[in-house]
RNA sequence: GGGCUCGUAGCUCAGUUGGUUAGAGCGCACGCCUGAUAAGCGUGAGGUCGGAAGUUCGACUCUUCCCGGGCCCA
């Protein structure tokens, strides 16, 4: 007997299917990104979309360096999206990777790696080997980029260390210098007196050292005596016998000879203190909150000193005036000596008055900057004061004066006091010699000058272009525009070897040649021999023989600099180099980078931009966050919640890392572990299983044949098809949004709601009992392939491998292309109208949620296993009846899988009654109906399936 | 320290202009099925919406402060 049951297996429609269950990604997918490489698939898609719109996606450039790691993952999966959405929708979307191949961090390996053999190779030899090291990584992060299904053109990248990219610099820095943009100017550096070259912050090593630490009292002007007076600061008696001073303290006594200011808080209060000091008397300026500490450096006991009744903001004395304790005019700086406001000042230490030297420090230069005073910087390249300072400084080295100066003002009376503090200091990395901050002449881009014929400066240009840009999210805009209200001139000048070189030549008499058509005339010359050439080619060379020299220049005279660009310029140009060299319009569609970037390449591409061409170089720009560990916290690999993107790949397949990037929010920091992401794979069964049942059952269905038209088909199919036109609308929405935590969710949902858990159960009767060309298994067979044709290419950008699976395992396609990444995304049936019957079926599903719920306590009493052993009477007013009468009682107990559903017209709630059959179970299609028995040849087996048995 | 920003169940996300007992899926627990089977179905337990004040008849939604993250500066 139970053989005979299981015979009529054999007589079922099961759903049949090549389509495997488990996915096998990390060894299927490599086999298919060689396919598509092999059949050149990315330039397939570029072919068959030309001519058609274009969306133009430019690609921000990752730094040549290391292995890719999740904020690559996540950046670079976000631009496929959006590539192969747009591509899908029908533009002409192309995308060119690109790698920012200069700069520090890889001069400092290939230096680092070289040790001592450095000094025996020129400029261009280092610098070959460093585009060696960059090639390395171009290559590698590439392939990395690659093997996450990213499409692009990976053959043809762009670089910022081809000549062709480097023109295109060039030509926008043309522009800048013929609008006077670009200017010289001083700015000081950590400079390495030991090597005598400009550091960089990453070339700084921190030591301890032990420090002199010295206060010093600065005389007040006499002029500024009765403004402190008038402030209760100073009494008459006090200015009349006693030396008014501010106090300083200081930790760099030789830089006191460029003492320009002393700064002072805004908001924090100042009182005087009334004291001897060997024999004379002083009235001192000092913060109220570092009293204390000050009466302590003094050496003072109680009740020999005073401190002034009042106390004042340091705003209230701003502008006043002090002479220096050992210059009397400051050599380039007429206005010097006075009080300026500073934010940076604290109560740590000192005096809460700050000794201020803009051509020693980086916080003096900006203030140097806010007040107009001068970068004054008295140091020679090799650390040796020059000759604008006093005499008895003159060529000494600076870092060997301390003792000196502190004797000087010893001897005339200005120092308080004198003391020995360890503190970290920098040291140069590789003559491991102290470091000093010395102001050098660096090339700056002008961000307040007025652009001639415009009236307007880069920064009012910038902060008018970010109104007309759309920001995602919206904030970015206040994001970008605090920093360009803040930022200052931008200082495109580094004195390295690993970059595009600032095209300038000086003549004996140290004046610049820099003019558009110089460096139009280096551009020339470099786009033909590269920018190496700059090293070892003479100017005549390079500006051309013919190059019409300004008076007081003279090819033979002519020297060149050797600074190199800011890297942020050159990767500030690309939409030049890139986009408007490719012949796409500018702006172009979009950028897309993380969130730090809003200082880094959108601002630096929006300026060159304006400057070069008075436009924004983007219409969008899209920001995503940071990847954090399970806590929210930053990752770092010394804290060991590192996420090695690499292992994540190799571990899950890139599928399963794409569709972790679509399910969450990247608008804000992503959460990334092995384990969050490894939840991902849940996901993607459930995805893969439901594309599997309905591959499988649809073997035998040729839409062009067998399909049914949409009037004529079950209410259930035609719920499937409206439920499917609403997902096609929600997804194209969020995706148009570029919200595809969205698209997923409503895709996930849709495949464990709307078909696992409802329709594809619930069919099983038809699809697998009824006859397989009866109408109505071809009814939501019509359903089943419009539906796995639409969930393919939905999830196409996304699950770019499995669904190049589902593609070849469907046996008539809805497109004829190659492959699934080159179709169009499915379009909203106009046809079919999903909006108007929701509220019907929005009631028939909480019918049968009721009846779901009503069964539990039979179940639970072994009364009944499935639910088709079930018979449910619903009791019921006549709103309700209505409902499941008009839709078909046996269609409601279809849709509840229950053998039968009666009605009871009753007033009062809605009631289940559910019982076990009182039927006999037709052991084909396990449903209890009455008919089981009826046939004679068929004893066992209802009136369908008899019927059906009939017909095979 | 400053600018911008985030904080809803174990996880990933929804929560329209402030309005009835805060939702979903997954996970988990329990049960069912064994003709999607290393699958499928059902039921259930999980949240003082980061915290505290305030505005309001009413706040997850508005205001202020605090706590804890992140990015960028200093």
């Amino acid at each position: 007997m139970s053989d005979d049951k299981k015979s009529y297996s054999q007589t079922l429609n099961l759903p049949q299917t090549s389509f495997a269950m488990k996915a096998n990604l990390v060894q299927r997918e490599p086999q298919m990104r060689k396919d598509w490489q092999k059949g050149n698939i990315y330039g397939k898609i570029r072919a068959a979309r030309k001519g058609s719109p274009l969306y133009i996606l430019h690609d921000g450039p990752p730094y040549a360096n290391g292995d890719i790691h999740m904020g690559h993952v996540i950046n670079k999966v976000l631009k496929d999206f959006v590539i192969r959405y747009k591509t899908m929708s029908g533009f002409d979307a192309p995308y060119v990777p690109g790698w920012d191949c200069h700069g520090l961090p890889i001069e400092s390996k290939v230096v680092t790696e070289l040790g001592e053999k450095i000094r025996q190779l020129s400029k261009p030899e280092i610098r070959g080997l460093c585009k060696k090291y960059a090639s390395k990584y171009i290559k590698l992060q590439g392939q990395q980029f690659q093997q996450l299904g990213v499409f692009g053109d990976f053959e043809n990248p762009y670089l910022t260390f081809k000549p062709v990219y480097e023109t295109g610099v060039l030509e926008v820095f043309a522009e800048l210098v013929g609008k006077g943009l670009v200017k010289k100017q001083l700015k000081p550096i950590h400079w390495s007196v030991g090597c005598e070259t400009a550091l960089a912050e990453a070339e700084l090593e921190y030591k301890d050292v032990d420090s002199p630490s010295i206060f010093v009292n600065f005389p007040v002007a006499k002029d500024s005596i009765p403004r402190l007076t008038e402030l209760g600061l100073v009494t008459a008696e006090q200015a009349q016998n006693a030396k008014v001073c501010f106090m300083i303290w200081t930790t760099t006594p030789w830089t006191l000879a460029a003492n320009l200011a002393v700064a002072l808080h805004p908001r924090l209060e100042y009182v005087t203190l009334d004291y001897q000091l060997n024999g004379r008397r002083f009235v001192s300026v000092v913060v109220s909150d570092r009293l204390p500490a000050v009466v302590a450096a003094a050496g003072l006991n109680e009740g020999q000193y005073k401190v002034s009744p009042n106390k004042v903001l340091g705003s209230k004395l701003e502008g006043l005036r002090y002479q220096h304790p050992f210059i009397e005019k400051n050599p380039t700086d007429k206005d010097a000596y006075k009080v300026i406001l500073a934010e940076y000042i604290t109560t740590e230490d000192g005096t809460g008055l700050v000794h201020t030297a803009p051509g020693h420090g980086a916080e003096d230069y900006m203030s140097g900057q806010k007040y107009g005073l001068a970068i004054y910087s008295p140091v020679k390249d090799d650390g040796s004061y020059d000759n604008t300072v006093p005499e008895w400084l003159r060529g000494k080295k600076v870092l060997e004066v301390d003792k000196e100066v502190i004797d000087h003002l010893t001897k005339t009376g200005w120092l308080v006091k004198q003391q020995k503090i360890t503190h970290s200091y920098p040291h140069c990395w590789r003559s491991k010699t102290p470091v000093i901050f010395r102001a050098t002449e660096q090339w700056f881009v002008s961000v307040d000058k007025e652009i001639p014929g415009l009236g307007k400066s880069l920064r009012n240009l910038s902060l008018e272009s970010t109104k007309n840009v759309r920001w995602i999210p919206d904030w970015g805009q206040k994001r970008i525009e605090g920093m360009l209200e803040s930022r200052p001139d931008w200082c495109i000048s580094r004195q390295r070897s690993w970059g595009l070189p600032i095209p300038v030549f000086v003549n004996p008499q140290g004046e610049a040649l820099l003019t558009k058509e110089s460096v139009l005339a280096v551009s020339k010359h470099i786009a033909v021999k590269g920018s190496d050439s700059w090293f070892t080619d003479s100017p005549e060379q390079i500006l051309g023989a013919d190059f019409k020299l300004p008076t007081g220049f003279s090819f033979n005279e002519l020297k060149k600099e050797e600074n190199i660009f800011d890297v942020w310029f050159e990767a500030g140009c690309s939409w030049y180099s890139v986009a408007t060299k490719a012949g796409w319009p500018v702006p172009v569609d979009l950028y897309l980078e993380g969130s730090d970037q809003h200082r880094g390449w959108f601002q630096l591409s929006l300026l060159p931009a304006l400057g070069a061409i008075g436009k924004a170089p983007f219409k969008a720009v899209l920001t995503h966050g940071f990847t954090v560990d399970e806590k929210g916290m930053k990752q770092s690999k010394s804290l060991g919640n590192y996420v090695n993107a690499q292992d994540e790949v190799t571990k899950y397949g890139a599928d399963i890392l794409r569709l972790w990037v679509a399910s969450v929010n990247y608008q804000d920091d992503v959460r990334c572990n092995d384990e969050l992401i490894g939840k991902t794979q849940d996901a993607y069964r459930k995805i893969r299983n439901t594309l599997r049942y309905l591959i499988g059952n649809i073997y035998d269905f040729d839409p062009a044949k067998n399909a049914v038209a949409y009037d004529k088909m079950f209410e259930i199919d035609k719920w499937a098809m409206q439920q499917l036109q609403k997902l096609i609308a929600g997804v194209t929405k969020e995706f148009d949004d570029f919200a595809y935590h969205r698209a997923f969710s409503l895709l996930y949902n849709f495949c464990s709601i709307e078909m696992s858990s409802i329709y594809m159960d619930l069919l099983k009767d038809r699809l697998y009992c009824d006859p397989a060309d009866s109408p109505s298994r071809r009814s939501c067979q019509t359903a089943l392939y419009k539906i796995l044709d639409s969930l393919t290419l939905l999830f196409a950008p996304i699950l770019v491998h499995t669904t190049e699976e589902t593609w070849a395992a469907i046996q008539h396609k809805s497109q004829n292309v190659e492959t699934v990444h080159l179709a169009i995304l499915p379009k909203v049936d106009p046809a079919i109208d999903w909006q108007a019957g929701e509220a019907k079926w929005q009631k028939l599903m909480s019918l049968r949620n009721a009846v779901l719920l009503a069964l539990e306590p039979l179940r639970r009493d072994k009364l009944i296993g499935s639910n088709q052993e079930s018979s449910v009477t619903i009791r019921c007013g006549s709103e309700d009846a209505a409902a499941i009468e008009q839709f078909g009682i046996k269609n409601f107990a279809a849709l509840c899988i229950v053998s039968e559903v009666k009605l009871e017209k009753a007033e009062g709630p809605t009631q289940m009654i559910a019982q076990k059959s009182a039927h006999q179970k037709c052991q084909r299609c396990w449903n209890y109906w009455p008919s089981v028995g009826c046939d004679p040849q068929h004893p066992d087996v209802c009136e369908r399936c008899a019927a059906t048995l009939k017909q095979l």
